[in-house]
DNA sequence: TGACGACTACTACACATGTAGTAGGCTCGC
DNA sequence: GCGAGCCTACTACATGTGTAGTAGTCGTCA
């Protein structure tokens, strides 16, 4: 049983962690040595990396296999769920629980391109089918939750 | 001088701090005990609490002022802006910017109840309308003074 | 006036994280 | 067969964080 799932209490992967997952999600699987280039622009120690990976490897985050002499490593988390685990995490911790106050933020924020706010849209109507009565509610009363 | 506001590089509040700080926030300002008491469920020793306050104190994050034998504590971040600063963190780290993606998760939480939403989809489209449509770029910008 | 209780400043310590060095093992070209 | 490289497992060490104990100070109540 590979425990490799995040479920609430699997610790967060660290803001270096993350860089690596990121990288392992892009290529699927690779070894230190081509992660390495993949994050050349961390300026990493080779044993930095490879310091890392083995932590990551023990934490149940990635898997490795050896190939020659070298380890090739895969990602154990599904990034879609290590992202919303993450997600939910910062949603505890920094906004208690008030997902209104951060989509408030988010919506917000500049950054989001039309198109990402289309591709919301989209998937907020799939799940919407998949979940709920669509309440059409008069969300009216929304903007007084907007604490200060 | 104060140093306390939350540019790109200042540290992000740990698990606790924050914590601390939505206490803070609750009270405006409190003492050590009082804050003790607000936290109770945390099952901290007063002096635990003490040590994050002065911890606190020595990045800027609160601000002491001593009323008779005992420090009465105030936050000096900014509620909304610690908060946008974390969740912009989280989106570079955690979703390498990618806003769509985070918001995607938001929406298909099922968590998120359907009155959530319903808010959400509003949001988008009010954001939708201010900002998207033609590239007419209304003086949304004046939000915009975030460096980094 | 002295013990009691609250408060503060210091100190301690374990674990996580970022960062990297060292030493020893394989392999391949010469 | 040997040295140059590359790889791995260990070890190291500073800093941050969670958690708390100790000792010293001060006001108050019996």
């Amino acid at each position: 049983m590979t425990r490799a799932n995040q479920n609430a209490h699997s610790p967060q992967p660290s803001d270096a962690e993350w860089k690596i997952l990121h990288a392992l999600w892009r290529r699927g699987k690779a070894t230190s040595r081509e992660l390495l280039d993949e994050l050349a622009e961390e300026k990493w120690a080779y044993t930095t990396l490879k310091t890392m990976l083995t932590r990551m490897e023990e934490k149940g985050f990635v898997r490795s296999k050896n190939v020659g002499n070298a380890a090739r490593y895969e990602p154990l988390l599904v990034r879609g769920t290590a992202q919303r685990s993450a997600l939910r995490a910062l949603l505890e911790r920094v906004f208690e629980g008030a997902s209104g106050a951060l989509l408030a933020h988010l919506a917000e924020d500049e950054k989001l391109s039309a198109k990402d706010r289309a591709e919301i849209e989209e998937r907020l109507r799939a799940a919407q089918e998949g979940a709920a009565p669509p309440p059409t509610a008069r969300a009216k009363a929304r903007e007084r939750k907007r604490v200060r």
